[in-house]
RNA sequence: GUCCCCAUCGUCUAGUGGCCUAGGACUCCGGCCUCUCACGUCGGCAGCAGGGGUUCAAACCCCCUUGGGGACGCCA
Protein backbone atom coordinates (compact mmCIF):
# COMPACT_ATOMS: atom_id res chain seq x y z
CA UNK A 1 0.00 0.00 0.00
CA UNK A 2 1.43 3.51 -0.73
CA UNK A 3 2.01 6.55 0.92
CA UNK A 4 -1.28 8.66 0.06
CA UNK A 5 0.45 12.13 -0.82
CA UNK A 6 -2.17 15.86 -0.92
CA UNK A 7 -1.08 19.04 -1.77
CA UNK A 8 -2.38 22.51 -1.09
CA UNK A 9 -0.98 25.05 -3.92
CA UNK A 10 -2.27 28.25 -4.10
CA UNK A 11 -1.18 30.96 -6.35
CA UNK A 12 -0.03 34.12 -4.58
CA UNK A 13 -2.14 36.45 -6.14
CA UNK A 14 -4.21 37.46 -3.23
CA UNK A 15 -4.28 36.58 0.15
CA UNK A 16 -6.07 32.85 1.68
CA UNK A 17 -9.68 33.87 1.37
CA UNK A 18 -12.02 31.73 3.03
CA UNK A 19 -12.51 29.13 -0.23
CA UNK A 20 -8.92 28.59 -0.26
CA UNK A 21 -8.70 27.60 3.30
CA UNK A 22 -11.53 25.13 3.05
CA UNK A 23 -9.59 23.01 0.37
CA UNK A 24 -6.49 23.21 2.26
CA UNK A 25 -8.24 21.96 5.51
CA UNK A 26 -9.97 19.16 3.00
CA UNK A 27 -6.49 17.84 1.48
CA UNK A 28 -5.19 18.44 4.77
CA UNK A 29 -7.81 16.29 6.04
CA UNK A 30 -7.31 13.65 3.55
CA UNK A 31 -3.56 13.15 4.09
CA UNK A 32 -3.77 13.14 8.05
CA UNK A 33 -6.79 10.84 7.85
CA UNK A 34 -4.69 8.50 6.12
CA UNK A 35 -1.35 8.77 7.82
CA UNK A 36 0.05 10.46 4.67
CA UNK A 37 1.63 13.55 3.50
CA UNK A 38 0.18 17.18 3.16
CA UNK A 39 2.39 19.24 1.07
CA UNK A 40 2.41 23.11 0.27
CA UNK A 41 3.27 24.20 -3.36
CA UNK A 42 3.51 28.07 -4.03
CA UNK A 43 2.41 28.20 -7.77
CA UNK A 44 4.34 31.55 -8.39
CA UNK A 45 4.48 31.45 -11.93
CA UNK A 46 2.89 34.54 -12.80
CA UNK A 47 5.28 37.03 -11.98
CA UNK A 48 3.31 39.94 -12.48
CA UNK A 49 0.97 39.46 -10.09
CA UNK A 50 2.94 36.95 -7.60
CA UNK A 51 3.76 38.44 -4.61
CA UNK A 52 5.93 38.02 -1.85
CA UNK A 53 3.28 39.68 0.71
CA UNK A 54 0.58 37.03 -0.60
CA UNK A 55 3.11 34.06 -0.13
CA UNK A 56 3.84 35.17 3.59
CA UNK A 57 0.15 35.90 3.98
CA UNK A 58 -1.06 32.21 2.94
CA UNK A 59 1.60 30.76 5.05
CA UNK A 60 0.75 32.52 8.06
CA UNK A 61 -3.14 31.73 7.50
CA UNK A 62 -2.26 28.39 7.03
CA UNK A 63 0.02 28.21 10.78
CA UNK A 64 -2.80 29.95 12.35
CA UNK A 65 -5.21 27.57 11.28
CA UNK A 66 -2.79 24.69 12.35
CA UNK A 67 -2.82 23.32 8.83
CA UNK A 68 1.00 22.46 9.02
CA UNK A 69 2.92 20.79 6.05
CA UNK A 70 5.47 18.11 5.57
CA UNK A 71 8.53 18.69 3.42
CA UNK A 72 9.89 22.05 2.19
CA UNK A 73 7.57 24.22 0.46
CA UNK A 74 7.85 23.78 -3.52
CA UNK A 75 8.20 27.47 -5.34
CA UNK A 76 6.94 26.37 -8.87
CA UNK A 77 8.90 29.18 -10.41
CA UNK A 78 12.14 27.74 -9.44
CA UNK A 79 11.56 24.69 -11.22
CA UNK A 80 11.55 25.76 -14.41
CA UNK A 81 14.18 24.01 -15.85
CA UNK A 82 12.81 20.99 -14.47
CA UNK A 83 9.31 21.72 -16.28
CA UNK A 84 11.25 22.56 -19.60
CA UNK A 85 13.36 19.41 -19.46
CA UNK A 86 9.88 17.33 -19.59
CA UNK A 87 9.20 19.29 -22.18
CA UNK A 88 11.58 18.43 -24.61
CA UNK A 89 11.03 14.89 -23.23
CA UNK A 90 7.57 15.49 -24.57
CA UNK A 91 8.71 16.78 -28.27
CA UNK A 92 11.87 13.89 -28.18
CA UNK A 93 9.02 11.70 -27.52
CA UNK A 94 6.13 13.26 -30.38
CA UNK A 95 4.03 14.13 -28.09
CA UNK A 96 4.49 17.60 -28.12
CA UNK A 97 5.43 20.06 -31.24
CA UNK A 98 6.44 23.35 -31.77
CA UNK A 99 3.62 26.29 -33.31
CA UNK A 100 4.57 29.71 -35.15
CA UNK A 101 0.87 30.75 -35.23
CA UNK A 102 0.12 34.20 -33.95
CA UNK A 103 -2.34 35.37 -31.76
CA UNK A 104 -4.79 36.88 -34.17
CA UNK A 105 -4.62 33.50 -36.70
CA UNK A 106 -5.69 31.41 -32.81
CA UNK A 107 -7.99 33.71 -32.67
CA UNK A 108 -9.59 33.71 -35.66
CA UNK A 109 -10.04 30.04 -35.49
CA UNK A 110 -11.45 30.20 -32.12
CA UNK A 111 -14.19 32.95 -33.75
CA UNK A 112 -14.70 30.46 -36.31
CA UNK A 113 -15.51 27.35 -34.65
CA UNK A 114 -17.38 29.45 -32.17
CA UNK A 115 -19.44 30.92 -34.89
CA UNK A 116 -19.63 26.87 -36.39
CA UNK A 117 -21.46 26.07 -33.16
CA UNK A 118 -18.90 24.80 -31.65
CA UNK A 119 -16.30 24.94 -28.90
CA UNK A 120 -13.54 27.38 -29.56
CA UNK A 121 -10.30 25.86 -29.56
CA UNK A 122 -6.84 25.63 -31.60
CA UNK A 123 -7.14 23.60 -34.90
CA UNK A 124 -3.54 22.09 -34.88
CA UNK A 125 -1.98 23.87 -38.30
CA UNK A 126 1.08 23.53 -37.01
CA UNK A 127 0.86 19.71 -36.03
CA UNK A 128 2.87 18.40 -39.27
CA UNK A 129 4.88 21.67 -40.21
CA UNK A 130 7.72 20.04 -38.45
CA UNK A 131 9.22 23.39 -36.91
CA UNK A 132 11.98 24.03 -34.63
CA UNK A 133 11.05 26.87 -32.70
CA UNK A 134 7.63 28.63 -31.24
CA UNK A 135 5.74 28.04 -28.80
CA UNK A 136 5.34 24.42 -27.77
CA UNK A 137 1.85 22.54 -27.76
CA UNK A 138 0.90 19.21 -26.52
CA UNK A 139 0.05 16.81 -29.21
CA UNK A 140 -3.26 15.84 -28.13
CA UNK A 141 -5.80 12.81 -29.09
CA UNK A 142 -7.91 13.83 -31.61
CA UNK A 143 -10.60 11.25 -30.63
CA UNK A 144 -12.05 8.94 -27.69
CA UNK A 145 -12.50 10.55 -24.19
CA UNK A 146 -10.82 11.42 -21.43
CA UNK A 147 -12.23 10.46 -18.22
CA UNK A 148 -11.50 9.99 -14.57
CA UNK A 149 -13.31 8.78 -11.09
CA UNK A 150 -13.60 11.96 -9.39
CA UNK A 151 -13.32 11.38 -5.50
CA UNK A 152 -16.54 13.63 -5.08
CA UNK A 153 -18.48 14.16 -8.14
CA UNK A 154 -17.83 10.88 -9.72
CA UNK A 155 -17.31 9.88 -13.32
CA UNK A 156 -16.56 12.68 -15.68
CA UNK A 157 -15.51 12.18 -19.03
CA UNK A 158 -14.51 14.85 -21.80
CA UNK A 159 -14.41 13.93 -25.22
CA UNK A 160 -11.05 14.76 -26.26
CA UNK A 161 -12.56 16.49 -29.81
CA UNK A 162 -13.49 19.38 -27.20
CA UNK A 163 -10.43 20.07 -26.05
CA UNK A 164 -7.08 21.25 -28.57
CA UNK A 165 -3.64 21.09 -28.47
CA UNK A 166 -2.99 23.14 -25.32
CA UNK A 167 0.08 25.28 -25.22
CA UNK A 168 2.90 23.76 -22.43
CA UNK A 169 5.99 26.39 -23.10
CA UNK A 170 5.53 29.91 -24.14
CA UNK A 171 6.89 32.02 -26.91
CA UNK A 172 9.20 33.38 -23.62
CA UNK A 173 10.71 30.14 -22.79
CA UNK A 174 8.58 29.72 -19.91
CA UNK A 175 6.56 26.73 -18.85
CA UNK A 176 2.69 26.99 -18.58
CA UNK A 177 0.32 26.35 -15.57
CA UNK A 178 -1.04 22.68 -16.81
CA UNK A 179 2.22 21.34 -17.45
CA UNK A 180 4.13 22.32 -14.67
CA UNK A 181 1.10 21.52 -12.05
CA UNK A 182 1.81 17.72 -14.02
CA UNK A 183 5.12 17.76 -13.32
CA UNK A 184 5.40 18.95 -10.21
CA UNK A 185 2.37 16.86 -8.80
CA UNK A 186 4.29 14.11 -10.48
CA UNK A 187 7.55 15.00 -8.76
CA UNK A 188 6.43 15.75 -5.62
CA UNK A 189 4.68 12.39 -5.28
CA UNK A 190 1.57 13.79 -5.00
CA UNK A 191 -1.12 10.54 -5.08
CA UNK A 192 -4.40 13.08 -4.54
CA UNK A 193 -5.55 16.21 -5.73
CA UNK A 194 -8.05 17.83 -4.08
CA UNK A 195 -8.63 21.17 -5.49
CA UNK A 196 -11.53 23.81 -6.47
CA UNK A 197 -14.20 23.10 -8.64
CA UNK A 198 -12.92 26.11 -11.02
CA UNK A 199 -10.25 22.69 -12.37
CA UNK A 200 -12.50 20.32 -13.07
CA UNK A 201 -12.12 21.40 -16.80
CA UNK A 202 -8.51 20.85 -16.40
CA UNK A 203 -8.09 17.56 -15.22
CA UNK A 204 -8.52 16.18 -18.40
CA UNK A 205 -6.51 18.21 -20.17
CA UNK A 206 -3.58 17.56 -17.23
CA UNK A 207 -4.82 13.36 -17.73
CA UNK A 208 -3.52 13.85 -21.58
CA UNK A 209 0.20 15.18 -20.07
CA UNK A 210 0.08 12.52 -17.81
CA UNK A 211 -0.33 9.59 -20.32
CA UNK A 212 1.88 11.45 -22.93
CA UNK A 213 4.34 11.12 -20.67
CA UNK A 214 3.76 7.61 -19.33
CA UNK A 215 3.14 8.54 -15.59
CA UNK A 216 0.91 7.53 -13.03
CA UNK A 217 -2.30 9.40 -12.97
CA UNK A 218 -3.24 10.69 -9.47
CA UNK A 219 -6.51 10.28 -8.02
CA UNK A 220 -8.56 13.86 -8.54
CA UNK A 221 -11.19 15.50 -6.44
CA UNK A 222 -12.98 18.88 -7.10
CA UNK A 223 -14.76 20.66 -4.25
CA UNK A 224 -17.47 22.78 -4.79
CA UNK A 225 -17.34 26.47 -4.56
CA UNK A 226 -18.55 28.39 -1.60
CA UNK A 227 -20.76 30.86 -2.16
CA UNK A 228 -22.50 34.41 -0.64
CA UNK A 229 -25.24 34.95 0.56
CA UNK A 230 -26.55 35.81 -2.88
CA UNK A 231 -25.80 32.40 -3.46
CA UNK A 232 -23.28 34.26 -6.10
CA UNK A 233 -19.85 33.24 -5.88
CA UNK A 234 -17.94 34.64 -2.66
CA UNK A 235 -16.29 37.52 -3.48
CA UNK A 236 -14.62 40.45 -1.89
CA UNK A 237 -17.77 42.20 -2.43
CA UNK A 238 -19.90 40.34 0.29
CA UNK A 239 -17.24 38.93 2.65
CA UNK A 240 -14.72 36.78 1.36
CA UNK A 241 -12.30 37.88 3.61
CA UNK A 242 -8.76 36.35 3.84
CA UNK A 243 -8.55 34.43 7.02
CA UNK A 244 -6.80 36.47 9.01
CA UNK A 245 -9.51 39.32 8.46
CA UNK A 246 -11.41 36.29 10.55
CA UNK A 247 -8.45 36.27 13.03
CA UNK A 248 -8.74 39.87 13.70
CA UNK A 249 -12.31 39.93 13.88
CA UNK A 250 -11.61 37.66 17.25
CA UNK A 251 -12.62 34.22 15.60
CA UNK A 252 -10.69 30.91 16.93
CA UNK A 253 -9.09 28.80 14.24
CA UNK A 254 -10.79 25.84 15.20
CA UNK A 255 -14.00 27.35 14.93
CA UNK A 256 -13.06 28.26 11.51
CA UNK A 257 -11.80 24.97 10.65
CA UNK A 258 -14.73 23.35 12.41
CA UNK A 259 -17.45 25.40 10.71
CA UNK A 260 -15.57 25.41 7.10
CA UNK A 261 -14.97 21.55 7.30
CA UNK A 262 -19.19 21.16 7.82
CA UNK A 263 -19.60 23.77 4.84
CA UNK A 264 -19.65 20.41 2.08
CA UNK A 265 -18.53 17.71 4.68
CA UNK A 266 -20.58 15.74 7.01
CA UNK A 267 -20.36 12.85 9.53
CA UNK A 268 -23.79 11.95 10.64
CA UNK A 269 -25.22 14.83 12.86
CA UNK A 270 -22.36 15.87 14.18
CA UNK A 271 -21.66 19.76 14.36
CA UNK A 272 -19.24 20.46 16.23
CA UNK A 273 -15.19 18.71 15.88
CA UNK A 274 -12.10 18.84 17.41
CA UNK A 275 -9.64 18.77 14.68
CA UNK A 276 -8.58 14.84 15.81
CA UNK A 277 -12.16 13.66 15.26
CA UNK A 278 -12.51 15.76 11.93
CA UNK A 279 -8.87 13.88 11.51
CA UNK A 280 -10.37 10.60 12.69
CA UNK A 281 -13.49 10.82 10.34
CA UNK A 282 -13.01 12.49 7.49
CA UNK A 283 -13.26 10.83 4.30
CA UNK A 284 -13.93 12.34 0.69
CA UNK A 285 -16.78 10.33 0.55
CA UNK A 286 -19.02 12.34 2.64
CA UNK A 287 -18.01 15.23 0.94
CA UNK A 288 -20.74 16.97 -1.17
CA UNK A 289 -20.80 18.15 -4.41
CA UNK A 290 -23.01 20.83 -4.41
CA UNK A 291 -21.71 24.14 -3.74
CA UNK A 292 -22.61 25.87 -0.45
CA UNK A 293 -23.62 29.41 1.08
CA UNK A 294 -21.48 30.65 4.09
CA UNK A 295 -23.46 31.14 6.53
CA UNK A 296 -21.99 34.17 8.78
CA UNK A 297 -24.81 33.47 11.80
CA UNK A 298 -23.85 30.13 12.27
CA UNK A 299 -20.38 30.68 11.94
CA UNK A 300 -20.94 33.11 14.79
CA UNK A 301 -22.80 30.06 16.71
CA UNK A 302 -20.44 27.68 16.15
CA UNK A 303 -17.54 30.03 17.35
CA UNK A 304 -19.25 30.61 20.05
CA UNK A 305 -19.81 26.96 21.44
CA UNK A 306 -15.76 27.25 20.63
CA UNK A 307 -15.42 30.37 22.87
CA UNK A 308 -17.43 28.08 25.79
CA UNK A 309 -15.11 25.47 25.75
CA UNK A 310 -12.22 27.46 25.57
CA UNK A 311 -8.89 27.74 28.16
CA UNK A 312 -9.98 31.01 29.74
CA UNK A 313 -6.19 31.37 30.47
CA UNK A 314 -5.95 31.65 26.83
CA UNK A 315 -8.77 33.53 26.22
CA UNK A 316 -7.07 36.07 28.68
CA UNK A 317 -4.22 36.37 26.61
CA UNK A 318 -6.06 36.66 23.49
CA UNK A 319 -7.97 39.48 25.22
CA UNK A 320 -4.75 41.25 26.48
CA UNK A 321 -3.09 40.92 22.72
CA UNK A 322 -6.78 42.68 21.38
CA UNK A 323 -6.97 45.22 23.66
CA UNK A 324 -2.81 46.36 22.74
CA UNK A 325 -3.62 46.01 19.10
CA UNK A 326 -6.22 48.92 20.21
CA UNK A 327 -4.28 51.13 22.66
CA UNK A 328 -0.61 49.92 22.33
CA UNK A 329 1.17 47.85 24.13
CA UNK A 330 2.32 50.37 26.75
CA UNK A 331 -1.23 51.01 28.02
CA UNK A 332 -2.68 47.51 27.33
CA UNK A 333 0.08 46.33 29.65
CA UNK A 334 -1.67 48.66 32.33
CA UNK A 335 -4.62 45.99 32.77
CA UNK A 336 -4.36 43.76 35.53
CA UNK A 337 -4.49 40.39 34.11
CA UNK A 338 -5.65 38.80 37.23
CA UNK A 339 -9.11 40.27 36.81
CA UNK A 340 -9.11 39.24 33.63
CA UNK A 341 -8.30 35.97 34.14
CA UNK A 342 -11.50 36.06 37.00
CA UNK A 343 -13.76 37.59 34.69
CA UNK A 344 -12.95 35.37 31.54
CA UNK A 345 -15.22 32.12 33.00
CA UNK A 346 -18.05 34.34 33.61
CA UNK A 347 -17.80 36.18 29.93
CA UNK A 348 -17.30 33.23 27.98
CA UNK A 349 -20.55 31.90 27.61
CA UNK A 350 -22.04 35.41 26.69
CA UNK A 351 -19.34 36.08 23.96
CA UNK A 352 -19.73 35.11 20.10
CA UNK A 353 -15.90 36.30 19.84
CA UNK A 354 -12.91 37.71 21.37
CA UNK A 355 -13.89 41.27 19.78
CA UNK A 356 -17.33 41.00 21.47
CA UNK A 357 -15.71 39.45 24.55
CA UNK A 358 -13.35 42.26 24.77
CA UNK A 359 -16.77 44.68 24.82
CA UNK A 360 -18.09 42.64 27.15
CA UNK A 361 -14.63 43.09 29.35
CA UNK A 362 -14.81 46.68 29.37
CA UNK A 363 -15.90 46.97 33.02
CA UNK A 364 -13.30 44.77 34.33
CA UNK A 365 -10.21 46.46 32.38
CA UNK A 366 -10.93 49.88 33.60
CA UNK A 367 -10.28 51.36 37.29
CA UNK A 368 -13.70 52.40 38.63
CA UNK A 369 -13.83 56.32 38.08
CA UNK A 370 -13.18 55.54 34.55
CA UNK A 371 -15.80 53.34 33.96
CA UNK A 372 -18.36 54.23 31.41
CA UNK A 373 -22.15 54.21 32.10
CA UNK A 374 -24.93 53.74 29.74
CA UNK A 375 -26.93 56.94 30.32
CA UNK A 376 -30.60 55.33 30.13
CA UNK A 377 -29.37 52.84 32.69
CA UNK A 378 -28.53 55.44 35.07
CA UNK A 379 -31.41 57.53 34.33
CA UNK A 380 -33.61 54.20 35.16
CA UNK A 381 -31.96 52.75 38.09
CA UNK A 382 -29.58 55.24 39.89
CA UNK A 383 -32.65 57.15 41.41
CA UNK A 384 -32.81 58.88 44.60
CA UNK A 385 -34.15 55.67 46.36
CA UNK A 386 -31.82 53.10 44.92
CA UNK A 387 -28.39 55.43 45.65
CA UNK A 388 -28.68 55.32 49.53
CA UNK A 389 -29.04 51.65 49.47
CA UNK A 390 -25.65 51.25 46.93
CA UNK A 391 -23.68 53.01 49.87
CA UNK A 392 -25.08 51.25 52.31
CA UNK A 393 -24.33 47.79 50.69
CA UNK A 394 -20.85 49.04 49.93
CA UNK A 395 -20.85 49.30 53.90
CA UNK A 396 -21.44 46.31 54.81
CA UNK A 397 -19.66 44.37 51.86
CA UNK A 398 -16.59 46.58 53.34
CA UNK A 399 -17.50 45.10 56.77
CA UNK A 400 -17.28 41.74 55.12
CA UNK A 401 -14.49 39.93 55.75
CA UNK A 402 -15.19 36.69 54.10
CA UNK A 403 -16.03 38.07 50.56
CA UNK A 404 -16.80 35.06 48.94
CA UNK A 405 -20.01 33.87 46.99
CA UNK A 406 -21.51 32.23 49.78
CA UNK A 407 -21.04 35.38 52.15
CA UNK A 408 -21.81 38.39 49.69
CA UNK A 409 -25.50 36.37 48.86
CA UNK A 410 -25.76 35.92 52.42
CA UNK A 411 -25.20 39.95 53.27
CA UNK A 412 -27.71 40.74 49.62
CA UNK A 413 -30.24 38.66 51.69
CA UNK A 414 -29.91 39.94 55.17
CA UNK A 415 -30.12 43.69 53.16
CA UNK A 416 -33.13 42.78 51.28
CA UNK A 417 -35.17 40.86 54.55
CA UNK A 418 -34.08 43.98 56.90
CA UNK A 419 -35.75 46.40 54.13
CA UNK A 420 -38.79 43.98 53.13
CA UNK A 421 -37.70 44.68 49.31
CA UNK A 422 -37.41 41.72 46.50
CA UNK A 423 -34.20 41.10 45.59
CA UNK A 424 -35.32 42.01 42.28
CA UNK A 425 -35.39 45.75 43.30
CA UNK A 426 -31.53 46.11 44.19
CA UNK A 427 -30.00 44.15 41.53
CA UNK A 428 -30.32 46.27 38.78
CA UNK A 429 -29.25 49.37 40.36
CA UNK A 430 -26.54 47.14 42.11
CA UNK A 431 -25.72 45.88 38.14
CA UNK A 432 -25.83 49.44 36.78
CA UNK A 433 -23.20 50.70 39.75
CA UNK A 434 -20.39 47.98 39.20
CA UNK A 435 -20.79 47.20 35.38
CA UNK A 436 -22.34 50.15 34.26
CA UNK A 437 -24.96 48.79 32.11
CA UNK A 438 -27.64 46.50 32.67
CA UNK A 439 -26.60 43.42 31.37
CA UNK A 440 -23.95 41.80 32.94
CA UNK A 441 -22.90 38.17 34.61
CA UNK A 442 -24.04 37.37 38.05
CA UNK A 443 -23.68 40.07 40.44
CA UNK A 444 -21.42 38.05 43.17
CA UNK A 445 -19.49 36.27 40.45
CA UNK A 446 -19.03 39.73 38.51
CA UNK A 447 -17.98 41.14 42.47
CA UNK A 448 -15.50 38.51 42.98
CA UNK A 449 -14.00 38.86 39.32
CA UNK A 450 -13.69 42.84 40.05
CA UNK A 451 -12.75 42.54 43.43
CA UNK A 452 -13.35 43.76 47.05
CA UNK A 453 -12.04 47.30 46.09
CA UNK A 454 -13.14 47.68 42.56
CA UNK A 455 -16.64 46.67 44.10
CA UNK A 456 -16.56 49.24 46.35
CA UNK A 457 -15.27 51.82 44.61
CA UNK A 458 -18.03 51.22 42.31
CA UNK A 459 -21.07 51.08 44.81
CA UNK A 460 -19.89 54.20 46.30
CA UNK A 461 -19.41 56.28 43.01
CA UNK A 462 -22.36 55.48 41.63
CA UNK A 463 -23.85 56.18 45.21
CA UNK A 464 -22.51 59.66 44.53
CA UNK A 465 -23.85 60.39 41.30
C1' G B 1 -22.42 29.66 -28.42
C1' U B 2 -19.99 24.83 -26.85
C1' C B 3 -18.50 21.66 -22.92
C1' C B 4 -18.44 20.22 -17.70
C1' C B 5 -20.71 20.26 -12.92
C1' C B 6 -24.79 20.97 -9.41
C1' A B 7 -30.21 20.68 -7.41
C1' U B 8 -33.59 17.90 0.34
C1' C B 9 -36.43 23.27 5.30
C1' G B 10 -34.29 30.61 4.50
C1' U B 11 -28.98 28.47 5.42
C1' C B 12 -25.52 24.05 6.50
C1' U B 13 -26.71 19.08 6.04
C1' A B 14 -28.46 13.34 7.14
C1' G B 15 -30.56 10.23 3.64
C1' U B 16 -27.02 5.56 -1.47
C1' G B 17 -34.96 1.68 -3.33
C1' G B 18 -38.77 -0.19 1.74
C1' C B 19 -36.32 1.84 8.61
C1' C B 20 -38.98 8.72 5.76
C1' U B 21 -46.29 10.68 7.92
C1' A B 22 -37.88 13.03 5.45
C1' G B 23 -33.73 13.29 10.78
C1' G B 24 -30.08 16.93 12.95
C1' A B 25 -27.91 22.02 13.25
C1' C B 26 -28.15 27.54 12.62
C1' U B 27 -31.84 31.44 12.38
C1' C B 28 -36.85 32.72 13.95
C1' C B 29 -41.14 32.01 17.44
C1' G B 30 -43.03 30.15 22.24
C1' G B 31 -42.14 27.68 27.39
C1' C B 32 -38.72 26.54 31.41
C1' C B 33 -34.38 28.23 34.26
C1' U B 34 -33.46 33.32 36.46
C1' C B 35 -30.73 39.20 39.94
C1' U B 36 -30.20 41.33 34.06
C1' C B 37 -27.95 39.45 29.58
C1' A B 38 -26.22 35.17 27.80
C1' C B 39 -25.57 29.84 28.34
C1' G B 40 -28.57 25.59 29.00
C1' U B 41 -33.12 23.05 28.30
C1' C B 42 -38.12 21.74 26.23
C1' G B 43 -41.41 22.60 22.17
C1' G B 44 -42.93 24.89 17.39
C1' C B 45 -42.73 26.93 12.10
C1' A B 46 -40.30 25.41 7.66
C1' G B 47 -37.91 21.23 2.65
C1' C B 48 -37.29 16.32 -1.41
C1' A B 49 -37.35 22.40 -8.24
C1' G B 50 -41.07 20.53 -12.20
C1' G B 51 -42.54 16.62 -15.57
C1' G B 52 -42.10 11.80 -17.39
C1' G B 53 -40.43 6.85 -16.77
C1' U B 54 -38.22 1.98 -14.17
C1' U B 55 -40.19 -0.78 -9.80
C1' C B 56 -44.73 -4.29 -5.77
C1' A B 57 -42.16 0.22 -3.65
C1' A B 58 -38.31 6.44 -5.34
C1' A B 59 -35.87 12.05 -1.88
C1' C B 60 -32.82 7.97 -3.50
C1' C B 61 -32.19 4.79 -10.34
C1' C B 62 -32.99 6.69 -15.80
C1' C B 63 -34.66 10.67 -19.25
C1' C B 64 -36.37 15.61 -20.24
C1' U B 65 -37.36 20.64 -18.62
C1' U B 66 -36.17 24.57 -15.54
C1' G B 67 -32.89 27.00 -12.50
C1' G B 68 -27.83 27.82 -10.61
C1' G B 69 -22.54 27.57 -11.18
C1' G B 70 -17.89 26.76 -13.67
C1' A B 71 -14.77 26.51 -17.94
C1' C B 72 -13.50 27.58 -22.97
C1' G B 73 -5.89 32.34 -22.27
C1' C B 74 1.26 32.28 -24.56
C1' C B 75 -3.69 33.35 -16.00
C1' A B 76 -3.29 30.20 -12.28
Amino acid sequence: MTKIVSRFAPSPTGFLHIGGARTALFSWLLARAAGGEFRLRIEDTDRERSTTEATDAIIDSMRWLGLAHDGEIVFQSRRADRHNEVIDQLIAGGHAYYCQCSKEEVDAMREKAMQEGRKPKYDGACRARGLTSGVVRLKAPLEGATGFLDMVKGFISVENAEMDDMILRRSDGTPTYNLAVVVDDHDMGVTHVLRGDDHVNNTPRQIQIYRALGWDVPRFGHVPMILGPDKKKLSKRHGALSVMEYEKMGYLPEAVCNYLARLGWSHGDQELFTMDEMVQHFSTDNLGSSPSVFDLTKFEWVNGQYMQKADPARLADLLMDFLAREVGAEEAAKTDKAVLLRAAPLLQPRAKSIVDMLEQARPFIVEADYMAYDEAAVQKFLTGDTKPMLAEIADRIEADVEFSEASLEDLHRRFIEEKDIKFKAVAQPIRVAIVGKTQSPGLFETMLALGREQTLARLRRAAAL
